[in-house]
DNA sequence: TTGTAAGCGTTATCAT
DNA sequence: ATGATAACGCTTACAA
C-alpha cells in the first residue's frame, strides 16, 4: 500500500491538514513544520492520491484527443503537437482514436464512461446531429479539430486549405510564370480536395488564365493510381510551363516517377507540385515544392483552446484557421530555386 | 453539476447502495426495482463519477504509454496498435512523449505526479540506473518497449532485428542468387543497425558467401545522404547480381533514385533492398523488397502485457520477440517477382 | 431483496 | 499557525 496523507501527519507528528497545507499553501505553514512534514513526505515516498485530490477538485488535468484511426503523418502530426502542448500546459492527453471512424457513436459512449477528462479535443469525419447531441451530453469544454461546422458553437481549429492553394498556385502563375495547369485532385467528395480545387479557379479567373475543363482530373490520393494515370496523360500534357498541381505529395510523387519513366525531365519537360509536405517531399528528385500544412500547430491550438476555456468558461467562442506555408522546392521550376 | 448516486436513489426510490448494485450487479436486485433505477439513471443521464469509483477501486482503467519523440512511422505505428488493443481491452490510454529523449527523468516524475495510470508502457532510449530506481519507486506494472534489457527484470517486448535481417539475406542470397551484398547501415551505434549488420555477417559466412570489410558503410538513415553517397559509388558498386542491402527503406529509396540518375536499372544494373517496410517502399520504382517491422503489434502486445499483469500479478516475467516479416516486391531483382 | 453505515484520501471551512 | 471535521461520490460489509 502506498503512503496516504495520514501517514505523513503521524510521522511529522501534525494533523492531516498541516500536510495539505505543506503541499498546496506552503506559505501559510511555518518553516519548522514544513521541513519537518517534507521530510516525512521524502522518507515516506508519499505522493497523493490522484483519484481522492481529483473528488475533491473536480478535476483531472487531463484532456481526451479523439482521432479517426487515420494513417499517415496527419495522424502522429496532431497527436504530436497536441501532446508537446498538453505538457507544456500541465496538463496530460488521453488518446482515443475510433477505429470505425463512422463509430464516432460508440466512441463518444466509451469516452462518457470513464469520464476523467477535464475537456476534450475531437475530430471527427462528419458531425451529424447524433453526434452534436452526445457531445453536448458529454457538459465538457470541447473543441473540434480540422472540422468546419458551420451551425454549431464550438470552438474549432481548422487549416485554411483555401489559401494554402492560392499561394500555390500565385506562385505558379506569378513566378514560375506556368501557362497551364493541370489539377489532379483527390476524391471528389473530399472536403480538403474541394477546397484546393476552388482556390485552383479562383486564381486561374484573377490571373486571367483560361480554365479548361479537361485539365481537372479527380484521382484517390494514391501514390499507385497517380503513377498509372500519369503514364496514360504525361505524353499529352508535356509542354514547356506545364505544371501538374497535384492535391497531396503522394500523387505528385507518382507523377514524378512516371515523368521519369516516360523519359521527361521534370521540372523542364513537365512540373509537378504536390500538397501536405510529408516526408517524402524531400525524397523525390526534384524535390517536390508543396505547402506545408501545420498538423502539429493544429494539434497544439486544440489543446491550447481547450485549456483556456478551462481556466475561464465565458471566454467567446473562437474559430482558428492555421494558414499553411508555401515551400519551394525545385519541381516546379521556378526561376529561384535554379 | 452532474447528477450523482443519490439523486439516482431519490428519484428511484432506493437507497445508494440499490443504485450501486443495479449497476455493478444487476442480478441481486429485483427486476422491478432495478427497471425503475435503470429509468432514473437514464433520465437524469447519470454515470458514475470517475474519481469516487477509483479512489474505491483503486484502479483507473487507464494505461499510460510513454514514448520519446520519434518522427515517422515507428511514432505512430506503436501508438496505433496500443490504443487499438487497449480499447479491445476495456482501457484507455495515456500518451506521454518525451520532449528531450534523454528526459526521461524529468519524464517519470511527470509521470507519478498524475498517477492516475494502472500501469504503464514504457520506450526510453536508455535504461539508466537512475531511470531505473524511478519506475521501480512508481510501483506500478511495467513492460518495456523495444529495449533490451538484459539484467532487468521487467516484461519487455521487442523486435528481433536479427531474425528479420537474416531472413532478407537468406532470400537475396538463395532466391535471388545474389553474388555480392553491400551493406549500408544507419548510424554506427544504433541498435537495430547493429543487429542487422550481425545478420548480414552470419548469413554470409553461413551460406559462404565471402565477406569485405570495404562492402560495408555506415550512414544515417537519411534519404538525402543515402542519395549522395550512392552518386559516387553506384558506378563501382553496379553489377549482375549485385545487391544494396540499405538499413531502411529511405536509404534505399535514396540508392534507387540515385541509380535512375546514373541510368542505372534496378535490379538489374543493381538491385536495392531496405529494411521497416514503410509507406514509401510502395512509392519507388520498382517498388521495395524490405522488411515489415511489425510496430504496431509491437504497441498492441506491450498494452496486452500490461493488462495481463494488472489481471494476475503473479505472472512469471515474460519477454516477447516479434518477428519481422520479408515482404518480397520488385527491386531485389528475384526470379518469382519477374 | 434492500437499507445502513463505514471508509477510501483528499481539500476546505471553521475553530482554536 | 494548526487541528477538527465535514464534505466529495462511490463500493461494500453487515443488518434487517
Amino acid at each position: 500500500m502506498a503512503a496516504s496523507i495520514s501517514d505523513v501527519a503521524l510521522r511529522a507528528n501534525v494533523s492531516i491538514s498541516t500536510v495539505s497545507r505543506t503541499i498546496n499553501r506552503p506559505a501559510l505553514v511555518n518553516a519548522q513544520t514544513r521541513e519537518r512534514v517534507e521530510a516525512a513526505i521524502r522518507e515516506l515516498g508519499y505522493h497523493p492520491n490522484a483519484f481522492a485530490r481529483g473528488l475533491m477538485l473536480r478535476k483531472s488535468e487531463m484532456i481526451g484527443l479523439v482521432l479517426p484511426d487515420m494513417h499517415g503523418e496527419f495522424y502522429s502530426g496532431i497527436i504530436r503537437g497536441a501532446n508537446l502542448r498538453a505538457h507544456e500546459l500541465g496538463y496530460s492527453l488521453v488518446l482515443s482514436s475510433a477505429h470505425d471512424p463512422l463509430d464516432t457513436r460508440g466512441l463518444v459512449g466509451s469516452l462518457r464512461q470513464r469520464q476523467f477528462m477535464d475537456g476534450i479535443a475531437i475530430m471527427v469525419a462528419e458531425v451529424t446531429d447524433h453526434i452534436e447531441q452526445a457531445l453536448a451530453d458529454l457538459h465538457l469544454p470541447l473543441v473540434l479539430i480540422d472540422t468546419d461546422v458551420p451551425g454549431t458553437s464550438h470552438d474549432s481549429v481548422v487549416i485554411d486549405q483555401r489559401a494554402g492553394a492560392s499561394a500555390m498556385m500565385r506562385h505558379l502563375i506569378n513566378t514560375c510564370h506556368a501557362k497551364r495547369i493541370f489539377f489532379v485532385g483527390g476524391w471528389e467528395t473530399n472536403m480538403d480536395s474541394i477546397a484546393r480545387f476552388k482556390a485552383y479557379q479562383e486564381i486561374l479567373a484573377e490571373t486571367g488564365t483560361p480554365f479548361r475543363n479537361e485539365d481537372v482530373h479527380h484521382l484517390d490520393y494514391d501514390y499507385d493510381t497517380a503513377y498509372a494515370f500519369a503514364i496514360q496523360h504525361l505524353p499529352n500534357w508535356k509542354g514547356e510551363k506545364h505544371c501538374v498541381f497535384a492535391a497531396n505529395d503522394e500523387m505528385a510523387c507518382g507523377f514524378i516517377d512516371a515523368a521519369h519513366a516516360l523519359q521527361l525531365r521534370v521540372p523542364r519537360d513537365i512540373a509537378v507540385v504536390g500538397f501536405d509536405d510529408t516526408r517524402i517531399a524531400r525524397m523525390t528528385r526534384p524535390q517536390l515544392t508543396t505547402v506545408r500544412v501545420p498538423l502539429a500547430e493544429m494539434g497544439a491550438t486544440a489543446i491550447e483552446l481547450v485549456c483556456q476555456r478551462l481556466d475561464d468558461p465565458t471566454l467567446p467562442k473562437r474559430h482558428i484557421a492555421l494558414r499553411p506555408e508555401l515551400v519551394t522546392r525545385q519541381s516546379c521550376g521556378c526561376p529561384k530555386a535554379h
